[in-house]
RNA sequence: GCUACUGUGGCUCAGUUGGUAGAGCAGCUGAUUCGUAAUCAGCAGGUCGCCGGUUCGAGUCCGGCCAGUAGCUCCA
C-alpha cells in the first residue's frame, strides 16, 4: 500500500502501482475527465504513471497552466498526425503548447493554405473521434535514431542525437499509427480534444535561426468548452478592434511616416494625451521623491567604451563622426545618469537618492520588428536611477514597488511580479546576487504579493523584478520593471563617502514604470480602447450648439471650462445636432454639452455622456463640479 | 535582417483577359438653423509607393528598391 496526499492534506491509502487517473476516478468521476495530467510531489506526470511510493497527488486540470499545456500539447501531436496523414511526404519539426494555444512545424513543398487547414481540422476531428491513447515509452539513442531515421524524420533525427549526446533514454509518445519524439506529459487520449481551432500559418526558421531553412509553421488553440474558444476568438476579434495603429489614426494621436520607420509622430490629440501623462507621472514622481534631470541625446564614444555599450551594443546604436570624434545618439540613460552622480561627491545622507529622467533613446531594431507604438526605434524612458546603499535595498525596492502599484492601479491595470535571477553569464560576486535576490524576493513578500521566478532571466549586472499587466482583455503587457545594478558603480567608481569617513560603493536600481511612454500610450489606447478617462482624454468636452444661434451662449460656456483648466472644444459647424453628436462619439469625447433654446433660457447645459447617452440638463457650474471631481478621482468609466 | 503577403486621392475601398483611373466618407462652396449617432446640391482632389524593363500601349506583366502587415523566444 502507498499513502498519498492529496488536495486539502486528506491522506488516503492506495494499492501500490496505481495511477493517477485511477485515484481521479475514486475520487469522482468529473474530476477524472476533467484531469489532464498531475503532479506528483510537484513534478509533472502522464495521469497514467503508477505510485509506487508514498507521495503528494495534485490532479492537475485544465483550468491549470500545467494542464493547458498538457491539452494543447497533446491537441499539436494529432496536428502532426493530421499531417502525416495527409501529406505523409511532410518532415516534422517541434510542435510545443504556446502562451495561448500550440503550434507545429513541418517542413513540406504544399503550401498550408486557409483549405488545406480546414482539410487538416477535419482529419483531427477523426482522429479525436477514434480515441487514441497516447501510450508513453522510451528506447536508448541508438534505436530512436534508427526509428526516425526509418521515416525519414531528419528534424527529429538531430533533436534525438543532441539528447543521446547528454547519455539520455529518448522518451516517445505512441498515438495509434504515431510515434512522436516528446518529453510530455500528456493528457491519455485524443478524444478529449473536441474543441479546437486551426488559426494560422506562417514561416517559421528551424530553431529560430534565419541562416536555416524557412518552415511551415501551424498555430492552433484548444480548449475543454465550446464557449471558451468562442470567447478567445471573440477577444481576438476584439483585439482587432482596438488595434492602436488603427486608433491612434482614427483619433489623431500619431502617425508613422515612410520617412522615419520606426519614429512616431506625436499628433496633437496624441501630445495632449502624452503631456497629461506626463504632468501625472511628474507629479507622483514628486510625491515619491525623486529629482528629475535631463541628459544629452549624443555623447562621445569614450563614455559609451566606458559603460560598455561600445562594445556591446554598437550594432544597435546610432553613430556618427563629429570633430573627427566619434559619438552616439543614447540608447539608454543610464550612463549619463552616471556621469551626473559624479559630478560631485556624495555623502551616506543623500542617499537613497532618486533621479528620474524622461529621457528619448534611439535604438537600431531590425526593421520586420517594428509594430506601431509597441515596437519601436526611439522611445522615451521613464527612466530613474537609484542611488543607494546595500542596508537601504529593501525599503527603498519597497518605495518603488508602491509607486508602481499607485501608478497601475490608477488605470485599471493589474499586474503579475515576475524575479528574474541570475543568468549563466553574469558578473561579479555570487554572494552579492544571492543577497540582491533575496532582498527582490523578501521586499515583494513582505508587501503580502506573489512573483513566479525566471530562473536564470536576469541582466548580467544583476536580478530583477519585471510587471506584467493584465489589459481590460486580458491581454498582458511587459511595462514596469526594477533591476539591481551591482556592476555600472563599479564601470563608473560612484563613490559616497559613509558615516565612517570611508569611501565606499553606492548599489543602484534601474527602474521604469510606464517602459517606455510610446508603448504605455499604445497599451492604455487598447486596454481603454480609445475612451480614455476623463482625466486623460486628449478631448474632454465638446460643446454642441443646437443651432448657430446658440454659438454665443456656446463660447461662454467653452471659456468657463477653458478657464478652469478643461481640454474643451465647440462644434461651430452649422450641421444637425445629430450629425455633431455621432462625430463626437466616434471621436470618443467623454462629455458633449447640448446647448439650445432649453439651455440658454435656463442657463443649464444637457449632458450627454460618453457610454451613458443623454442624462439630462444641469447647471454648468454642477457640471464642472461634477467633472472636476471626475478628474482628480481620476475616474475610469 | 529573413520568409510570405500587401501598397490606387486625407480615410475606407472598386478597377474585368494590359487600352492612358472610379465610389462613399472627409474637404471646399452654397442652401438649410435644424433637439441627441450621418440635411441637400455643387466643386475640387490621384504622374495608381519609387526606379527600371517588356509592349504600339502598364494601376494591371517582369526585375530592383522603399514602406507596411503576419511570423521568425517559448526547447523533442
Amino acid at each position: 500500500m502507498v499513502k498519498i496526499e492529496l488536495r486539502g492534506g486528506e491522506i488516503k491509502e492506495f494499492e501500490k502501482g496505481i495511477t493517477a487517473a485511477e485515484v481521479a476516478k475514486s475520487l469522482g468521476m468529473g474530476l477524472y475527465k476533467a484531469a489532464c495530467v498531475c503532479r506528483i510531489d510537484g513534478e509533472v506526470k502522464d495521469l497514467r504513471t503508477p505510485i509506487e511510493k508514498d507521495c503528494k497527488l495534485e490532479i492537475v486540470t485544465f483550468d491549470d497552466d500545467e494542464g493547458k499545456r498538457a491539452f494543447r500539447h497533446t491537441a499539436s501531436h494529432i496536428l502532426a498526425q493530421a499531417v502525416k496523414r495527409l501529406y505523409p511526404q511532410a518532415k516534422l519539426a517541434i510542435g510545443p503548447a504556446v502562451d495561448n494555444g500550440f503550434y507545429y512545424d513541418f517542413d513540406v513543398d504544399v503550401p498550408f493554405t486557409p483549405e488545406v487547414l480546414e482539410k487538416l481540422e477535419a482529419e483531427m476531428k477523426k482522429i479525436v473521434k477514434e480515441g487514441l491513447t497516447l501510450e508513453h515509452y522510451e528506447l536508448d539513442p541508438a534505436d530512436a535514431i534508427a526509428m526516425m531515421e526509418n521515416k525519414g524524420e531528419e528534424y527529429k533525427v538531430e533533436l534525438i542525437k543532441e539528447h543521446a549526446d547528454k547519455g539520455e533514454k529518448i522518451s516517445f509518445y505512441k498515438q495509434g499509427e504515431f510515434d512522436e519524439l516528446c518529453a510530455g506529459p500528456h493528457i491519455p487520449d485524443t478524444s478529449r480534444i473536441k474543441v479546437f481551432k486551426l488559426t494560422s500559418c506562417t514561416g517559421a526558421y528551424w530553431r529560430g535561426d534565419s541562416d536555416n531553412k524557412m518552415l511551415q509553421r501551424i498555430y492552433g488553440t484548444a480548449f475543454t468548452k465550446k464557449d471558451e474558444l468562442d470567447a478567445y476568438l471573440t477577444m481576438l476579434e476584439e483585439a482587432k478592434k482596438r488595434d492602436h495603429r488603427k486608433l491612434g489614426k482614427d483619433l489623431g494621436l500619431f502617425t508613422v511616416m515612410d520617412e522615419g520607420p520606426g519614429f512616431p509622430f506625436f499628433l496633437p490629440n496624441g501630445m495632449k494625451l502624452r503631456n497629461t501623462l506626463i504632468d501625472y507621472w511628474r507629479e507622483v514622481h514628486n510625491r515619491y521623491g525623486y529629482v528629475e534631470i535631463s541628459t544629452p541625446m549624443m555623447l562621445n564614444r569614450a563614455l559609451w567604451e566606458r559603460s560598455g555599450h561600445w562594445t556591446h551594443y554598437k550594432k544597435n546604436m546610432y553613430t556618427t563622426v563629429i570633430d573627427e570624434t566619434d559619438f552616439a545618439i543614447k540608447p539608454m540613460n543610464c550612463p549619463g545618469g552616471m556621469l551626473v552622480y559624479k559630478t560631485k561627491p556624495h555623502s551616506y545622507r543623500d542617499l537613497p537618492m532618486r533621479v528620474g529622467e524622461l529621457g528619448l533613446v534611439h535604438r537600431h531594431e531590425l526593421s520586420g520588428t517594428l509594430h506601431g507604438l509597441f515596437r519601436v526605434r526611439c522611445f522615451t524612458q521613464d527612466d530613474a536611477h537609484i542611488f543607494m546603499t546595500w542596508e537601504q535595498m529593501k525599503d527603498e525596492i519597497k518605495n518603488v514597488v508602491r509607486l508602481f502599484d499607485e501608478v497601475y492601479s490608477v488605470f485599471g491595470l493589474s499586474y503579475q511580479i515576475e524575479v528574474s535571477t541570475m543568468p549563466e553569464d553574469h558578473m561579479g560576486d555570487e554572494k552579492d546576487w544571492d543577497f540582491a535576490t533575496q532582498t527582490l524576493k523578501e521586499a515583494v513578500s513582505e508587501m503580502g504579493k506573489d512573483y513566479i521566478i525566471n530562473e536564470g532571466d536576469g541582466a548580467f549586472y544583476g536580478p530583477k523584478l519585471d510587471f506584467h499587466l493584465s489589459d481590460s482583455i486580458g491581454r498582458t503587457w511587459q511595462c514596469g520593471t526594477i533591476q539591481l545594478d551591482m556592476q555600472l558603480p563599479e564601470r563608473f567608481e560612484l563613490e559616497y563617502t559613509g558615516a565612517d569617513g570611508e569611501k565606499h560603493r553606492p548599489v543602484m536600481i534601474h527602474r521604469v514604470v510606464l517602459g517606455s511612454i510610446e508603448r504605455f500610450i499604445g497599451v492604455i489606447t487598447e486596454h481603454f480602447a480609445g475612451a480614455f478617462p476623463l482625466w486623460l482624454a486628449p478631448e474632454q468636452v465638446r460643446i454642441l450648439p443646437i443651432s448657430d444661434k446658440f454659438m454665443d451662449t456656446a463660447n461662454a460656456v467653452r471659456d468657463r471650462l477653458f478657464n478652469e483648466g478643461f481640454r474643451v472644444e465647440v462644434d461651430d459647424r452649422s450641421e444637425k445636432i445629430g450629425y455633431k453628436i455621432r462625430e463626437a462619439q466616434l471621436q470618443k469625447v467623454p462629455y458633449m454639452l447640448v446647448i439650445g433654446e432649453k439651455e440658454e433660457q435656463s442657463g443649464t447645459v444637457s449632458v450627454r455622456k460618453r457610454g451613458e447617452g443623454d442624462i439630462g440638463a444641469i447647471s454648468v457650474e454642477e457640471f464642472l463640479d461634477s467633472a472636476k471631481k471626475d478628474i482628480a478621482d481620476k475616474v475610469i468609466w
